[in-house]
RNA sequence: GCCCCUGUAGCUCAGUAGGAUAGAGCGCGAGAUUCCUAAUCUCGAGGUCGCAGGUUCGAAUCCUGCCAGGGGCGCCA
């Protein structure tokens, strides 16, 4: 917010004294050393280059106008020409008594200015039950989600559901042989098919549905299996991530797609563009003219359509028919490959290629005793994202998982995990939560009212703890906006780690509740600021703020 | 062979669209509770930012090449 303001003093400065260059990029950053002031901006530096005067002599002219501005305390010039800002303690005060008359609302923005974005993750296929890996893409896009909105993006979650396709055949071969197997008959398992548990639980749930099960013509009864298999699945995800606090505006089946009749006109655009040709009995899409490696198959030789032909089609609808104005895909890393056809395809519509944005999400490690988990997902080896919520928590889970970017593989700890100990990042952010929501009750015994903290005297916050704690509360909706605009809910995570120790350090250091009435209002006061963002950034995570642990 | 990601303290990782003396937690060593939640806090030791060049006032950060680990290169998803 400073920040913000900072800058736009200097470009009105730039725009008086050197209007040719007021479109000039620099930056205002937050020094690592303290005795470099609060801010400090390379204005001068990079202007240097383009007019030849001395950075220093520059950065005097440049800063003349603002020594009058109530904002700061002191500006210097320092280094090779760094122009160095001291705030003056009353605007961090004054932002106190914003946060605490915001609440809630306290660190949203207005990057996204209603911008529609839609945000597609999970998307697992409905062939199994969703493991870890998935977990970590569906609290990365549900972040995400609560991150954009509350930056002022209007958000739309989505889970597209790959219901149809040779995939699904397959699941519903591997659930009939398991039925044939249950009722005594001697069957051989295709390596290929599904191995895992869960499709003989259906198998099971099949021949008690359908008594007739194995006496109906074989391509009929592999059908009825496989929507049962569906129904089942496509159930356990959704209570498996409703569990685990994501929901979706939309669950999009990709047979609507076909029923909408959306893939003929799609084909039809590419046909008339002639980016579609047939060659081998297939039908091909020139996705080589638009920066992809090689051209792809659309439909097989089989007759079959792949799943790419149906992802063109639903990607055209998100933003020709939908509107979107941006669409952000989080896939497994092992997609790597498919995210040049696609944007391909987009290109081939003339849509712009920055409107999607796939992230692409790396492994999760589990390590167990100090030692890695293996998993395979072939032999059904995999941990299910359900038996490490039941073993760990949600609030812990997210947390983690949240912790690291999407492009650096994870490593999961899960003795750490369960630990209720500060060596558990997770508790000792809510345990600042939960602290200070004792302080409040304390309070209270001690006759002091929660109320007056509004009117409380903040001048009494002098000490160097309480500045620096005023500090990183401002700095809120600056973190809000790098997550934001990096897709990175990991800055608030650290974030809220670096609020969290900043007060636990405090609390240990001064007294908040003592015979001084108007200190304490004054550091109840401040206690509740830090409350209340550290609530506001847990809520970004989707994790909970205890009242109590 | 080609493409993507990663490489910073013993371990797990930050490092804000190149900035001023490289940071945190854990682990290790030493301490703090008659007192608001010790699930906390204080102090200390610990670094050739994978390697080599380049770009410039300035590089952990950008470019090139190499090394190591992971993933991907299907008419599979």
């Amino acid at each position: 917010m400073i920040k913000r303001r900072i800058k736009s003093l200097l470009k009105s400065i730039l725009k008086s004294k050197y209007p040719q260059y007021s479109d000039l990029n620099f930056e205002i950053e937050k020094p690592r050393r303290a005795d470099l002031g609060d801010f400090s901006t390379n204005l001068a530096l990079i202007l240097q280059g383009k007019i030849g005067i001395k950075p220093r002599e520059l950065a005097e002219n440049l800063v003349e106008e603002l020594k009058i501005e109530p904002l700061f305390k002191k500006i210097e010039i320092a280094g090779p020409g760094f122009i160095n800002f001291w705030i003056n303690p009353e605007v961090y005060r004054e932002n106190l008594k914003e946060i605490l008359k915001k609440g809630e609302r306290y660190g949203a923005i207005d990057l996204g200015q209603g911008k529609r974005v839609h945000i597609e993750f999970v998307s697992a296929n409905p062939t199994g039950p969703l493991h870890i890996g998935h977990g970590r893409g569906a609290a990365y896009g549900d972040a995400l989600a609560r991150i954009l909105k509350f930056s002022g993006f209007e958000v739309f979650k989505e889970y597209y559901i790959n219901d149809r396709g040779t995939q699904m055949n397959i699941l519903g071969a591997s659930v009939y042989l398991r039925a044939k197997e249950l009722s005594g008959e001697k069957i051989d398992f295709p390596k290929d098919y599904y191995q895992g548990d869960y499709i003989k639980d259906i198998a099971k749930e099949a021949l008690r549905l359908y008594t007739d099960l194995l006496e109906r013509k074989e391509a009929e009864a592999i059908a009825l299996c496989r929507e049962l298999a569906i129904k089942i699945i496509l159930e356990d995800i959704r209570s498996d991530l409703e569990n685990f606090r994501v929901f979706y505006d939309n669950w999009y089946s990709e047979r609507a797609l076909y029923e909408k009749g959306l893939l003929n006109e799609v084909l039809e655009v590419l046909r008339e563009k002639g980016d579609l040709y047939e060659m081998d009995g297939a039908l091909w899409f020139r996705s080589s003219l638009y920066g992809d490696e090689k051209d792809r198959v659309i439909r097989k030789a089989s007759g079959e359509w792949t799943y790419f032909a149906s992802d063109i089609a639903y990607h055209y609808e998100k933003f020709v028919k939908r509107g979107f104005d941006l669409a952000i895909n989080l896939w497994g890393a092992d997609h790597h490959g498919y995210v040049a056809r696609l944007k391909g395809a987009l290109k081939a519509f003339g849509i712009e290629e920055n409107k999607l944005q796939v992230l692409l999400i790396q492994m999760v490690n589990l390590i167990e005793d100090g030692k890695l988990k293996s998993m395979s997902t072939r032999k059904g080896e995999y941990v299910e994202l359900k038996e490490l919520v039941r073993e760990v928590g949600v609030d812990a889970v997210r947390f983690i998982f949240l912790s690291r970017s999407h492009d650096s593989p994870l490593e999961f700890d899960v003795e750490l995990a369960k630990k209720q100990s500060m060596e558990n990042p997770v508790y000792y952010v809510q345990y600042a939560h939960a602290r200070i929501c004792s302080l409040k009750e304390k309070a209270k015994e001690r006759g002091l009212k929660i109320e007056e903290i509004l009117e409380a005297d903040l001048s009494k916050l002098g000490e160097d703890e309480e500045i620096e704690i005023l500090k990183k509360l401002s700095e809120f909706s600056d973190v809000v906006e790098m997550s934001a605009l990096g897709l990175s809910p990991y800055k608030i995570v650290y974030y809220l780690l670096d609020l969290a120790a900043s007060f636990h350090e405090y609390y240990n250091k001064y007294k908040i509740i003592s015979e001084d009435k108007e200190l304490s209002l004054a550091r109840l006061a401040l206690s509740e600021g830090c409350r209340i963002v550290i609530k506001n950034g847990l809520d970004l995570l989707g994790v909970n703020s205890p009242e109590k642990m």
